[in-house]
DNA sequence: GACGTCTAGTTATGTTATAACAATTCATAT
DNA sequence: ATATGAATTGTTATAACATAACTAGACGTC
């Protein structure tokens, strides 16, 4: 092992990418449990910590959840579309789009670093496809 | 008192219209304590719930905290700035800009029914007034 | 190899949110 | 007027999310 809590964040990342959905980091303890008896909430916050730092994972705010980052290489910010009925994450990458709301709250001159956008609503296989009920 | 539950509203929408800045959902109770020594968790978010649907109070899902909306006729979303150093937040409305986001995401064919954008950084005062320290 | 520094593991607890149920209010029919 | 029932609110308890503070181990330096 070269760098220490590597393993541990390789494990988490494969827990994030064996589900496509969104997962509590709760969840990720539970799924953790059998190779990690012991394993405790902050263990696995670092590593999430470590591992959206590096861009290969997401949180998700307004779900207070995580998923495992789709694209390859992207290290920037994306839209993420969430949809309430199958619970699928969908990201999108719109540098020029995300570049606009900065612009605009620059306006007032505000310096953004960080952003946060969300969308909630229907994805296509939910909405197209059949009926629910 | 014609409907019920409205005193419990005004309250709580005046404890955040007297603070500027982002309160949890437990600022808002223990600032209320003095006036309902009694009050609980559910009450508090029951109205806070009714006042979002109203359209009255924003919630912040990147800080899990919850603001009074500053414009007072407003029922459409917003983008959010939120200043990291003073906490302080801005309210920008930008409706095409939030239409060309729920665009990018129906080229998938996902519908959106609601827009978290939360922009993190720093504002005018904190980066163009003194510096901190 | 003793010492200091950095990182990870562990314990405990703090913070945010809601489920579940009891009490109350109010409308309606008798 | 009052029994019945639907809807709303208050209350208790607990679930879900997150981190502070400490302990222990790894690793470089002298």
């Amino acid at each position: 092992m070269t760098t220490p809590g590597e393993k541990m964040r390789a494990d988490v990342l494969a827990v994030l990418r064996r589900e496509a959905r969104p997962l509590s980091a709760y969840d990720v303890i539970a799924a953790l449990r059998p190779a990690h008896p012991k394993i405790a909430p902050p263990t696995v916050y670092r590593a999430l910590t470590a591992l959206i730092e590096r861009g290969r994972v997401h949180r998700l705010e307004s779900l207070n959840a995580f998923v495992a980052c789709l694209c390859e290489e992207h290290e920037h910010a994306s839209i993420m579309s969430i949809c309430d009925d199958c619970g699928g994450v969908e990201e999108t990458v719109a540098p020029e789009l995300l570049a606009q709301l900065s612009g605009v709250a620059e306006r007032s001159g505000f310096q953004s670093t960080r952003h946060v956008v969300e969308l909630h609503g229907v994805c296509a296989s939910c909405s197209g496809g059949a009926a629910r009920e």
